[in-house]
DNA sequence: TTGACGTGGCTAACGTTGTTAGCCTACGGT
DNA sequence: ACCGTAGGCTAACAACGTTAGCCACGTCAA
């Protein structure tokens, strides 16, 4: 097995477990029986091991989103859900600034599909329904509501207003423009 | 003048300069001409400098917001005007979590009103709202979206979204029940 | 006037962080 | 038999936040 995967696997399981000021560069060799240094032969330095973490986030959130179907209500609730269940794995990839070039491509697209299925391919009204999800979630991991904020309420809501805005209507009319770009 | 008040002073210019790295107590403290552990004759420890920080950020939000007034599409754009003219600053307070007790009463409260009064007192939806709003200025500040993003187009399409949901129609009737709470 | 004391500087130092330099050992291929 | 590379190691560095402890000055009471 791949020496740089388990540097990664580790510091995966540190960071799930005990927060982003735990994930070191001694802690991961230690829990590798490894001295600190030599994790540099594998390795660049530890924001390798971030953007690492980073697209594992994004993969396996796409595949939860994926995984998911194409309604509306499920999808956010299943990006929410994924989001509480890898609350530091979620932050890391939200917060540390995206490096392109090191990404696999074809992530972010895949990630974005179910999205786009919903907007009928729209996909500025797709960014502004990422917007709501991300927000919420990044305001609830962040403790900015207050505790006994009812999140189901506020999730419902921001559901609801694009659900019809991007829902076709009967007479085949849609408030958004289906298959712009 | 204050010395804790000048350690904010200069922590809040460095920050906005030079990013979050730099801000350190020893440069906090060089700029004022001291040395470093001088600093904390007046303070805590940088903790309580990030704190003041943030609820300066929360505090001059607030007041951009209320100046904006009550319209939905201006007041969007008022969110996203500040967070992008002060960018570290808004991270800062967006992604430390919330410390209440130290936090001046009365701050959140005043920087939420201008949202309450489109959603017509309904606190859950103006939680949406301020959702899709945070949620879209932080993917834009972390990079997320590509470099070729019309991120107008999808702001545009939240405030439209959002529109339609909270606007009573002409028969009286709005998709969103106003004056709950 | 003198003494006590709080305010606000200082230097020295500690422990922890990411990272580099340089050495050594084992193994695989020519 | 040799040589190079892969992958460990120790020692060390600079920078970080922070603590301990010393000292000068101003204020106020006796």
């Amino acid at each position: 097995m791949n020496r740089r995967e388990q540097m990664i696997d580790v510091a995966e399981r540190i960071l799930e477990r005990e927060g982003p000021d735990a994930v070191t560069m001694r802690r991961v060799a230690d829990e590798l029986r490894i001295q600190a240094p030599s994790l540099y032969k594998h390795i660049s330095g530890k924001a390798e091991i971030e953007t690492a973490l980073q697209q594992r986030a994004l993969e396996r959130l796409g595949a939860a989103l994926a995984a998911a179907g194409s309604d509306l209500a499920t999808l956010a609730a299943a990006y929410r859900r994924w989001a509480l269940a890898h609350p530091r794995l979620y932050e890391l990839s939200a917060r540390h600034s995206l490096d392109r070039s090191r990404l696999a491509s074809g992530v972010e697209a895949a990630a974005a599909a179910p999205l786009l299925e919903i907007t009928g391919g729209n996909v500025a009204a797709a960014r502004a329904l990422w917007g709501v999800a991300h927000g919420l979630v990044d305001l609830e991991l962040a403790n900015r509501f207050p505790p006994d904020a009812d999140l189901d309420a506020a999730w419902e809501h921001a559901v609801s207003a694009f659900a019809i805005y991007c829902t076709p209507r009967p007479d085949g009319a849609a408030l958004v423009e289906r298959g712009s770009g």
